[in-house]
DNA sequence: GCCTTAATATAGAACGCTCATTCTAGAATA
DNA sequence: TATTCTAGAATGAGCGTTCTATATTAAGGC
């Protein structure tokens, strides 16, 4: 149960949860109408009350993720200033979520969306992932990060926590994921600092 | 037309090229056999002569992708044998397909296989990338890279780059992927070298 | 309170269409 | 002449969507 939006009907929150779980489980073109009635316990005519379509589902199941993901790193951010603290606790909040709602982690890292709803842009493009990256360039802002192009050390930092939560969510690592914070933050961001020692 | 392999006929490898174009487009599940059909100028009749069914494709594409990366990934392990230059010809390698075959890369590295090949192991265990990570191994054994967990450090080194290619690939890098190569690579591996600097 | 009425929500059967697959017939090959 | 290949029409199942009927809720008048 991630989506808990007060602006949405109980019946929507149940329809989106419900397809929160099939999408990832056996994707969206094998998730039917009828799949859905079933997990959701919610009829068809209801669903198509609450929705025009089921591509209208998938759309507002993506924004309702977004706009939480986004709310939830603002906190992050306000909570912490300097660049490697929101570097360090975007990351542990990744993992965090990787590890509570892992539906959530795949279906926003791996699911295909332009082929289910294409007139969204990249997920790259989206807010949370411009915000990751704000927070490196606010890093060369203040002298923190060497001087580099911004997409490379954006690739850098996040590219190797990102690929160990794949490798977690695929089911090749050992340990929980926030036994491999410290080491996984550390190492990408001392590569891409000036000084050699991360405080 | 990337896949050409002596073991298929003609017929087979037209119906391969154009799935592998179709399925990168539109994806598998918007991908009828009529498009196929279409696409490949392959008739209904033929396409099921060639393979048992829409899934056998797919499959077969997969296997052919494989075998022929991890047959050009041999190459480069034969014509170089340190662990860093292991690693950094095989970066290139990822960076000139990506430029030169998107859609091969976009369909390895992106689509959600499991969706449409229930069966087959996650990615991540696909032979071509336990070699990446055989690499990092090899250059942990011979004391260039530091002692550390072999995950942590294969999504480090790796991590980065293929960030890079999937920004690239969906079309927010400026200049093309060989640009970025020699940065990118050092940057990766130095954060797990031993020493600070990479010969 | 209670009845009336309108709007909204739910339920599930019915519809029409597309798709993967099969079938039948004919062409090419050996 | 037997086998393999090609072609495209026919089939049938499953899907997204719509339709119709029933239930629930909300508001207003008395």
């Amino acid at each position: 149960m991630f989506i808990q939006n007060n602006e949405l009907s109980q019946t929507k929150q149940a329809i989106l949860n419900s397809a929160l779980n099939l999408f990832v489980e056996k994707g969206y073109f094998n998730t039917s109408i009828p799949d859905l009635v079933k997990h959701s316990g919610v009829s068809t005519g209801s669903i198509y009350h609450s929705f025009k379509d089921k591509e209208a589902i998938a759309k507002t199941l993506m924004e309702s993720l977004l706009s939480q993901i986004e709310c939830e790193q603002n906190q992050i951010l306000t909570n912490h200033t300097s660049s490697w603290a929101r570097f360090y606790h975007l990351c542990e909040w990744m993992f965090q979520t990787a590890e509570t709602y892992p539906d959530v982690m795949q279906f926003i890292l791996n699911a295909r969306h332009k082929e289910f709803l294409p007139d969204l842009l990249p997920i790259c493009s989206a807010k949370p992932f411009t915000t990751l990256r704000a927070v490196i360039q606010q890093g060369m802002e203040e002298g923190d990060l060497k001087e580099m192009d911004i997409m490379v050390a954006a690739a850098v930092a996040y590219g190797g926590v990102l690929r160990l939560i794949q490798l977690g969510l695929d089911g090749l690592l050992d340990a929980p994921f926030n036994s491999y914070l410290d080491s996984i933050t550390k190492t990408c961001w001392s590569s891409i600092s000036n000084t050699n020692q991360t405080q």
